[in-house]
Order: C-alpha cells, then structure tokens, then sequence
DNA sequence: AGCTTGACTTACTTACTGATAAGTACTATA
DNA sequence: TATAGTACTTATCAGTAAGTAAGTCAAGCT
C-alpha cells in the first residue's frame, strides 16, 4: 500500500516542468493552442492541474516558454549544421531532413506551422516569440540560398529572401496537406524545392 | 418608443441563417473552428445564444452548412469559368485572382486554408465536408493543369496531380506567411507559380 | 530543532462553452 | 377564427476553461 508520504515522492526525476514542455508541444502541435487545456497536461502527467499552473502561471507563459524552446532548438541546430563543412545544396537537404524526420517520427505537424494557423488569438507576447521563430526560419533559409547562387549550385529568380519565403510556404504549405492526402505531399515538394533551385 | 412588438418585428429580410453563416465564416478565418463560440455570433448579429441554436442546433452542424457553402461556391465560380472560353493559363490566372482579391477585401484567410491546420479537432462530419472541399479545389487545378501540358501552354515533371498539390501548397503555405511579412508573400507566390508552369 | 524552499494537492472561483426546454410574438393558411 | 409554423427570447443547464489561495509534505540549510 502506498501512503501520502510515497505518494508525495514519486516524481523522483524531477522533469515536471520540461515534461509539461512536451506534452504541451505535442498537443499544439495536434491541436491547436487552443484546442488544449491546463487538465489535458495534467491527466497526461497524473498530476493536477494547478500543477501546471504552479509552473506556468498562466497558458501564455507557457506558449511562450515552448516557442522560445522551439527557437533555441533551431538555432542549436542551425549552429550545428553551420560548424560541419557542407555545400549549401547539402545544407537545404539537412533541412528538408528536419521536415521528414518529425513527419515520420511524430503524429502531429511542425510548431511554426500549427502556430501560423492560429496566430491571430494567441497572446500578445507569444505572437511575438513566434514571428522570431519564422524569422529565424527564413534567415536560415535566406543565408543558404543566397550562398548557393553565389558558388553557382542555385539559381533562382528575385532576391534570396523571397526564395526562402517560397520554400517555407511549400514545406508548410506541403505539411497541411498531407492530412488530407498522405505523406508523399512533402517528398513531392522536396523533389519541386529541388527542381526549383536547379540551374 | 418601441414596444416589444415592434422589436420583435425588426428583422424583415429573414436572412438571419445567412447572416449567421457570413459572420461565422469571417470568424472561421480570423480565429479558428474553436476560436469562436455562439455568443461571439449572437453578440454581432443582436440576438440571442439560442437564435443561432435554432438555426443550426449543433455547431457540428453549422460548420458542416459552412464547409458545403463554400465548396457550392467554388463549383459556382468552377461553371462560370469553365462556361467561358479561356486558355489554361487564363483560368490560372483566375484561379490566383480569386486568392488575391480575398486577400484585398478580408481580413481574414482562406476557408480552406483556415480549416487546414486545425483539421484534426474539427468534428467528423465536418472532417468529411473539408476533405472534399480541399479535393474540388485540387481536381479543379488537376485537370487545367493536365489541359495546360496538353496544349504545350505549361511544362512540369511528375504528374498534373503532383503539381496541383504543389500549387495549392505554395499558395496556402503563402496565405500563412502574410500573416508575419506581408502581402508582397501572395504576389511572390504567384509569381512562383507562373514561373513554375513555364516551358 | 526550527525554518525555508520546491513541488506539489485540495478546494475552490469566475467566466465561458455548447446546448436545451419552455414560452412569446407574429405570419400564413385552412 | 382557429391552428400550425417560423423565428425568435428567457432562463437555465452541465461541462470545461483558466486561474488562485491556502495547505501539505519532504529535503536541505542553519
């Protein structure tokens, strides 16, 4: 039998906060932000929902929290890929990698693209952490174009800033629509990404 | 002064359940499915919660009522277009203009576009309205696309049906962006697609 | 041994959600 | 003139949302 007092420490790892994290990451990434609730995380984790609370006030701390999280974690990976030594061609496909891999791996779609759906209604400041989040986004995406046309691997029409804004609309828009269609929405727009930085 | 007779006779159009639908819609793409609620719709309409349960009493149904206006409009517009003489790359372009000219006018995303990212939270019957919704507008770009390749108007790898996702991806995914650049994204996108099609 | 801190729980509050039952006013029809 | 239907209102419901105040318990510090 358990007392209270075992109860009381069974969260021995004590990861409450980073596990509030994933599971409210995943269930934006399912749902939408507002299509969860404070006892949707709570039941998941078998704690209550002031739990949540105690660690993120309120639901726009949270939203915060994860999309700044989402931002470290690209710009991790962006430093990551930007100490190897690889061709910008090699660059994208890293790239379109990241979009493959968390299709495969996970039942929901890519934070940015879940947000931009919803941005409207979500608060104020976390509306500000998620336009830095796309714009580390088109940055990277910016760089790596621009650096291709110069070597000679690229070749595209208009400035570098557009072409990146054209290959998030078709990894994004590509994301949606494998809902209704299946997974291979997102190879078809990786071999047309491809096709459309050819020379 | 009105007496309650008075008030109760001011609606003399009887277009409330039109109305309801109109403002819902406008919601629908500023919010979200779950972004807006009866009252929101009551409020701007000067009537009661129940007046728009009466109409449509479940909001699974009213989504549904939404969803099928929009695709009877698309197949509207899909009649006049076609009942006109135009060359594949004129109904493209008519297609593009039906994206900008909401755009200018509203401010709010597209239906579809809306309805894409909160997909999975939206009620099943609804789910099966949106899916088919989504597979006009792509049967639609199908088949002027396969007519384009035809008539040596357009050139694309893969298939009509390949590219016609592709389209509807660069566009969607454009309708997000011009929520964090602006709308120069919608004409970037276009462009790309005109660009895209080229021999 | 007492005090503080971290990580919760218990037990609420307030506001809003979609939804329903019962009643009211007017209109159209038989 | 009675009656049926349309388009609501009034009043209410149960459920869920975010959020909070106060208490509990174990661990660490002094």
């Amino acid at each position: 039998m358990k007392t209270p007092k075992e109860i009381k420490t069974m969260n021995l790892t004590g990861n409450t906060k980073q596990k509030i994290l994933d599971i409210a990451e995943s269930l934006l990434g399912k749902r939408g932000f507002n299509g969860f609730s404070y006892k949707h995380i709570s039941s998941l984790l078998g704690i209550k929902n002031a739990a949540v609370h105690y660690h993120y006030p309120t639901k726009s701390d949270l939203g915060v929290e994860l999309t700044l999280r989402a931002r470290n974690r690209f710009q991790d990976w962006a430093k990551d890929i930007g100490s190897q030594d690889l061709k910008p061609s090699q660059r994208m496909e890293e790239f379109f990698a990241l979009y493959e891999r968390f299709m495969d791996f996970e039942d929901r779609i890519l934070f940015t693209t879940a947000l931009e759906a919803n941005f409207k209604i979500l608060p104020e400041e976390m509306q500000q952490e998620v336009r830095m989040l796309v714009f580390s986004y088109i940055s990277w995406l910016e760089k790596v174009l621009g650096d291709g046309r110069k070597d000679g691997e690229f070749s595209f029409e208009g400035t570098a800033l557009e072409e990146a804004h054209m290959v998030l609309a078709v990894l994004n828009g590509a994301m949606h629509l494998v809902q209704f269609i299946d997974r291979s929405c997102l190879d078809t727009a990786v071999r047309h990404i491809r096709e459309m930085l050819k020379k």
